[in-house]
DNA sequence: ACGGCAATTGAACACACGTTTAAACTCCTG
DNA sequence: CAGGAGTTTAAACGTGTGTTCAATTGCCGT
């Protein structure tokens, strides 16, 4: 995100970036093209619009975090994520923007989960085979569910302890130092000591699933 | 929620709360005037601004949720506490509501979370009692993964799906069928089938809980 | 060197916002 | 019935917004 070398309109794009991701997306345009160093007429004459601009963003953001995701990162824990590429200060901004983008709803926030769930599905059936993850009655619904609960613990930590600064990287780390403990515990021991409430559910709805 | 007898404060409080629950807390002061059936500059005649009145509205939203929690709701789960509310149509409005200022942060986000965390480690302690729950090395700290993971899971279910017509009940109830099966078998399976991450990560870390 | 084209700017526009103000209305009290 | 306090409204104000526009700058090819 150095200042150096780019594009006038690549400059512009980062410091939406910047700005989307530390005061969502109300920020204005003004304080974007403040940020670029740049006039506000620049800004709509190279986006077109506040929304253009949001559009390519979210497309620019998402394409980077699908590169970043081939390379160095460590695979096998999905949920980690965003962990990983809040720890590389280059990509800190993407993730408070990540993160404003799942708070705001909209194209992104489904582009990404549905493509986090899709890879933790596939994690998670690779640890079935390897025997180090129990089978599921439904494997996709199991994905589903713990990313939107990781992902979504991580949105509310972020909404009870405001990253300062930015550094969203510590406050990631305090999350996990919170609550790595409790979910491996429950990952590894379970919950409940017994199985009525799983089963009364399960003759409830005894729908398999249907793909 | 009915426009019937109520003071023309308690009706711009009503119509507040269900606009900024609709649209957020961007909802224009012209916006909940209309919706109250009175002119803009009534509503911060009553209410001196646009913040005070989300302040108040903050603080009888927080009273309603506790006092209907000593009522007829079933105790037991505290993260079905939302559920329960959406059912009833006269709590729908708080419900979209807690989640807009969720979504937003600030202090009704935590004081909700706080006791709602509080709540569920009653509910656990109580369980481990019984027989019902499993142990934990730090209750407090399951308790909090266990709202925010649910409740994270929730508002993250909402923007992706968001609700018709304000229609929360169904929304939630779609959550819990794509939900209940897979939290369900975590909860009395697990989800690792051996032990080595958590102790790998207690060896790690070895603090005991500290109070 | 110079004409042309894209980049860039500063000023302005139209609009929506929260809020203020003065006047009208309502209703209770003396 | 008179009057005053509280309620309510319509209109306006000031500000910040996204965007437009004409003018200026800077660069590149011929």
């Amino acid at each position: 995100m150095a200042a150096a070398d780019l594009t006038t309109r690549a400059r512009i794009r980062d410091a939406a970036i910047h700005r989307f991701g530390a005061d969502g997306f109300a920020a204005s345009v003004r304080s974007i093209a403040t940020q670029a160093g740049v006039s506000p007429g620049l800004v709509i004459h190279h986006f077109g619009s506040k929304d253009a601009l949001r559009a390519a963003c979210d497309e620019y953001v998402l394409q980077v975090i699908r590169e970043s995701k081939s390379r160095a990162l460590t695979p096998g824990s999905a949920s980690d994520l965003l962990a990983q590429l809040a720890d590389v200060e280059e990509y800190t901004p993407l993730v408070a923007y990540m993160v404003q983008g799942m708070l705001a709803g909209g194209d992104l926030a489904v582009a990404f989960l549905d493509q986090m769930i899709a890879d933790a599905e596939g994690y998670l059936a690779t640890g079935v085979e390897a025997g180090t993850v129990r089978p599921s009655r439904d494997p996709a619904a199991r994905a589903r569910y713990l990313v939107l609960a990781n992902v979504g613990a991580l949105l509310l930590h972020v909404r009870l302890h405001p990253p300062v600064d930015g550094d969203y990287a510590a406050t990631i780390r305090e999350l996990t130092a919170l609550t790595a403990v409790p979910a491996l515990e429950i990952f590894t021991e379970g919950l409940l000591t017994d199985r009525t409430m799983l089963d009364s559910y399960l003759v409830y709805v005894p729908d398999p699933p249907r793909r």
